[in-house]
This record gives structure tokens, C-alpha cells and sequence, in this order.
DNA sequence: ACCTGAACACCGTTCAAGT
DNA sequence: ACCTGAACACCGTTCAAGT
């Protein structure tokens, strides 16, 4: 054993990174301190600064590493259809896994790695016959709806896993469903009349079919 | 003049509030401590707490005013095309001069008047002829879209203002513009190209085009 | 019932001092 | 060059004490 004092293995910033990781997908994102990190890390807590800048780097970069991993093996995909719904589709599930990211997707295209989500979506959307002078609009929309659509999610899980204390997420979608049912007819007919869609749907579909429906679009815009 | 002690006017919710609105709007999200907005109140800081529970009661309530606000008035166009795009616009304009809303948008139909959205949303979505069973789906997408394509345009623009220190949003959008303009081709082949289109674009434009690519697929999917 | 303001338990960040 | 850990300047929140 080591005598107490400087640490043996040297920190990085990937080492950090890493380890904040761990912290927010097991704890959530008030977990991270750097008071947390350091004592993870068995280091002191101004250590870290050494390698980071502060704290919106290590989330940003975090983010960036969640974010990169996502689109890993997509450009495998030959059909653009098919592609676009397996990009869509990582985005959501990386979000649903890892809620803390959305809050980073949130940032848009200054978040690094949202480009190679960008550009990934765009080739598709190009493959996909878009005249070029709506490429641009196209590809931002979609990926608007993918990050649109992955953070709503990401709050909804969240929110119910709150409300279901101890129960399940099916109880808690039970809860709200009733909720909407219990509304006043006039002010919200449409949501008072989706409680049961609510209660049945499924997040997943609920997502591909919206990226259905921007396909759609995209094809109908073609003629 | 009254002597120094208690305060005259009586503090309530409604005005806790209001306040903060004013704060966050004029110095943003980071600016709103309860220090702050006790000092504004003529208050103590711990009399805030006699009306709200805590600070994400305060932002959840001033996000619930802002977003009520936003769809005052869009009831009274017939046309559910026109005013998709009108509700659309007034979130994306309220998210534009709120960016502080964005925060709580991201919280999807769990922030309170989230609920009115969804129904002016899903209103005009019936009115279109979706079918019954194609609803949800279809409003929430419709909804995701906005939600993301409002709450994108907020993290640009806050990062365009950034940027910027002494320059305008036009230049710092120029030299993002060169910065995809500077990407590796192979790597990035779309954003790169779409360089120009970035430097060109307008804003407000961009997110309507979203909205007319749903609109146009809602309509393909009727067939 | 409502308000005051000091106190508490935390945080991100800095920095003199070490090795 | 890299790390330590105390210190600083803040926060949100609580609560005994006032009116």
C-alpha cells in the first residue's frame, strides 16, 4: 500500500471526464460536484482544475463523449430512410439512458459533437433528393425534431419517475392519463380526449412516428 | 417617507414573480437569486419563502405566466394552418425574448400551461383531418418540433451574443459561418457546404420551414 | 399571519504551499 | 509540472425572533 500523499496514477482530463460520467449516469446531475469528482478520483478537489477549466467544460465535454459514441456504426446504413430513423432513434435512446446529456443537447449546435449530428443528418436528407437550396432548412428541421422530441422524452421519464414513487412508470402514466381525463372539457378538449392514448402509448413509436411524419414531408415536398 | 421596519405593501405570489420576470429578463437566468429579488422586494430573503416553496416553484410559475401569455389571441384564426404557424411563432418568439424560458420548455407537459399548448396544437392537428388514431402522435411531433426548434434557436442566439463581445449577431454568424467553411471534407461534407447557407439564413424563416415540412407531411399522410 | 435577518450547509473556484 | 487542501465568495434554505 502506498503511503498516504501524492497520488500514484497521474489524472487526466479523460480520467475526469470518465469519472463525472459514472457519477451522472449513476446519481444524476446534482451529484456532480467537484467535491464528489475529487473523492472518486481520491484526489483534491483544485486538482481537477489542473486539467479543466471549470465545470461547464466537464459537463460539455461529457456530452461530447455521449454524443460521439451515439452515431457509431449509422454510416453503415445504406438506405437514407433507414438511417435517418437509426440516427433519430440513438439520439432518443442516448438521451432516455443518459438524461443528463439533454440538457446538452439543449445547447444546440455549440455543443461540441452536435456537427457530426448535423452533418449525419444532412447527408441523409441530401441522399434523400432535397433540392439544395432547402437542404439546409430540411436537415435543421429534422434535427430540431430529433432533439425536440428526445428532450421531451427525457423530461416526461423523469418526471414520472418522480410521481411514481413507489410505484412503476405504467402507474404514473396511469396517473397523469387520468388527469387528463379529469380536464375541463371546453378549455382542453384535445388533451382531455387523449387520456387513453396517453396511457397506452409507447415512447419509442411515439417518437419514429414523428420521424415518419418529417419523411413524409420531406417527400411531399419533393413533387 | 415610512420608517425603517416593516413593509407597507404586502408581498403576495403574483408580485414575487412578476419580479423575478424582470430579473431574469434583464440579466438573465444566473441573475435571479433570492438576495436579488428580496432587495427588489424591499424585503428579507427569507419572506420569499412564506409564498413560493422554493426557487423552482418561482421559475416554474414565471415560465407557466410566460407561456399563457404566448398563446393569447391565436384562437381567433379560423385557418389551422395559419394558426399552427401562429402558435408556432409565439413560442418561438417568446423563447427568443425570454431565453430563460427554454430551461422549463425543456420540461415538456410536465411545466405548467404546457397542457395549453398541446390542446391549440391538437385542435388545429384534428382540424386537418388526421385521423383518430394518428393524433397524438401527431400533435406531440408537431409539438416536439417547436419545442426543439424554439428552445435551438435560444442556444444560438445565446451563444451568437457571446461570442460577439463587441461585435453583432451578423458577425459572429459570419465566423461560424467560416468555421464550417473550415472543416475537414471528408469528415463533415454537409455542415461544410452548408456554410454559406448559415451565414444567410434567417432565423425565424428556418423554424417556419420546419413547420411547413409537418404541415406537408401531415398532408401526405392523409393519403 | 406574515416578515426579518442571521445562520447553516453547501457549492464552484482560487491559490499559496508543497513535491 | 502537477497536486493539496484550506480559504473565499457565493448560493438556496431554515428558523428563532419579532410585529
Amino acid at each position: 500500500m502506498p503511503p498516504r500523499g501524492r497520488r500514484t496514477e497521474s489524472l487526466s482530463k479523460d480520467a475526469i471526464v470518465a469519472a463525472a460520467t459514472e457519477i451522472l449516469d449513476a446519481d444524476g446531475e446534482d451529484a456532480l460536484t467537484f467535491r464528489a469528482l475529487a473523492a472518486r478520483l481520491e484526489t483534491g478537489a483544485g486538482a481537477i482544475y489542473w486539467h479543466v477549466a471549470n465545470k461547464d467544460e466537464l459537463l460539455t465535454a461529457a456530452a461530447a463523449d455521449a454524443i460521439d459514441r451515439t452515431l457509431t456504426g449509422v454510416d453503415g446504413i445504406a438506405d437514407p430512410r433507414e438511417a435517418l430513423r437509426a440516427i433519430a432513434l440513438r439520439v432518443f435512446d442516448t438521451v432516455d439512458d443518459h438524461p443528463w446529456v439533454a440538457t446538452h443537447l439543449a445547447r444546440g449546435l455549440g455543443q461540441p459533437g452536435m456537427i457530426a449530428v448535423l452533418d449525419a443528418v444532412g447527408q441523409r436528407v441530401e441522399e434523400l433528393g432535397v433540392p439544395t437550396d432547402r437542404l439546409f432548412d430540411t436537415a435543421t428541421a429534422v434535427l430540431s425534431y430529433i432533439l425536440g422530441g428526445a428532450g421531451q422524452n427525457a423530461a416526461n421519464a423523469r418526471r414520472h419517475a418522480q410521481d411514481a414513487q413507489a410505484g412503476s412508470r405504467a402507474e404514473a402514466l396511469g396517473q397523469e392519463s387520468q388527469r387528463w381525463a379529469g380536464l375541463d372539457v371546453d378549455r382542453y378538449p384535445f388533451v382531455r380526449a387523449m387520456a387513453d392514448s396517453l396511457r397506452d402509448h409507447d415512447d419509442r413509436e411515439q417518437f419514429l412516428a414523428g420521424v415518419e411524419l418529417m419523411l413524409d414531408g420531406i417527400g411531399a415536398q419533393k413533387r
